[in-house]
Formats: structure tokens, sequence, C-alpha cells
DNA sequence: TATGAGATCAACT
DNA sequence: GTTGATCTCATAC
């Protein structure tokens, strides 16, 4: 119950360090949310991210410093979330594709007009509606209401793999999952154990 | 189980 | 005008 509240400084390292810690931590917005399952890594020299083409008024929360989210349009229709990560300027982002519901389920359900658990939160468009994350989250801080995340107090089994629904740079295994969880938006190939310390 | 259309917006060619 | 870091629903196998 005791977890540590995340501070920016923990999203001031690369992407790649990043993203598989988030797995297993908790994401809460305005008391609503759960455990993170799934996440991707985007880094500004990576063709599929958004910065690679460098600054537009849409990706301009990217270019800020760590710790803040950035939320933006997909396909017209869905939000989705990402933060922001190592230095300010670099421009690189970790996307949050799913959690496992856990707190105010009540209201996820409300808001996604469902009741099936396991299709609450299992999507990056999903997630955000489920969380009421939208486009005045663009730019929020991490740290502050309504955003709180908490680490994880043990490191979990994390499963990686290729990135979903992009062409460019398809081949890099920048996706990260709790292995064998039940909330992932798709399941994964090879089962793959990072090694690091809580 | 798998594939396809539609929804709908901002960046980019 | 085309393309996406997507999801849902419908129809087909």
């Amino acid at each position: 119950m005791p977890a540590a509240k995340l501070d920016r400084g923990f999203f001031a390292r690369s992407v790649h360090e990043v993203a598989p810690e988030l797995i297993g931590a908790t994401l809460l917005v305005d008391e609503v949310g759960g455990r993170i399952a799934e996440v991707e890594a985007y880094h500004h020299t990576d063709p599929a991210a958004h910065s690679f083409r460098g600054r537009t008024q849409r990706n301009s929360v990217m270019f800020g410093p760590p710790g803040f989210a950035y939320v933006y349009r997909s396909y017209g229709i869905h939000w989705c979330l990402n933060f922001v990560c190592e230095a300010e300027g670099s421009a690189s982002a970790v996307l949050i594709r799913a959690i496992e519901p856990v707190h105010g389920l009540t209201k996820m359900r409300r808001r996604r007009r469902l009741s099936e658990e396991r299709l609450l939160c299992s999507g990056p468009g999903r997630l955000a509606q489920a969380l009421g994350v939208g486009r005045l989250h663009n730019g929020l801080p991490l740290d502050r209401h309504p955003f709180e995340i908490f680490a994880r107090e043990n490191a979990p089994e994390i499963a990686t793999g290729v990135r979903i629904g992009i062409t460019k740079a398809a081949e890099l295994p920048w996706r990260y999952g709790l292995a064998g969880s039940r909330f992932l938006s798709k399941p994964f190939r090879q089962f793959q154990p990072v090694v690091r310390t809580a």
C-alpha cells in the first residue's frame, strides 16, 4: 500500500529505462485507474515517433521537460496518453497502452458504457476514455492532481515485443508488458525477461 | 476467429 | 488528398 509516488525526476531518464519500469506501476487520473500492463517507447530518433520530424503544434509537449503528459488525438476519434521522458528537448515519450482496472471501476464502466472488465482499458484509446483523459490533460505535470503514479513494489516478469499499429520502424522491440496479463491489448509472442532492480 | 468499413481530425505531401 | 501510436460493429468463414 505505501508505494512511493513517482516524481518528475523518475521520467528524466532514457525511455528505454523508464518504459519497462512503468510496468506494474499504478496510474490514477482523478482517483480512477489501476496497474500499468502495457507501454511502448518512442524515441526522437525513431521514425515512428511523432517528434521524429521536428516540433509541431500537436507534439510541442514532447519537446518540453520530462514528467508531463502528452495527449493526442488518434484517427480523429480516440485520445492517447503518453509520458514525456529524458531531458527537455529530447522529445521522447512512453505511450500507455493498457492498465489493469483497479480503482473507480464504476466510473470507468459508465464512461465506456461497458461492463466487461477486460475491455475497459486494454488499448490506448480505451484506456484514455475509461480514465477520462482528453485534450485538457495535454501538458499537465504527472506528479500533480489529477495525475498520481505510484512505483511498483516488486519487479514483475516483463514481456517485450514489436510495437502495434505502426508502419515505420515496425521491427523495433519497444513494446513492454506484464507477462501473461489478460488486460493486454494484444498478447505477446515472445517472453523476454528484462533485468531490473525493483 | 478473421477481415472490412466507418468514424473523423491534424499533420504532412 | 492521404495517412495514421485506434476501436467498434457487422458480416463471413
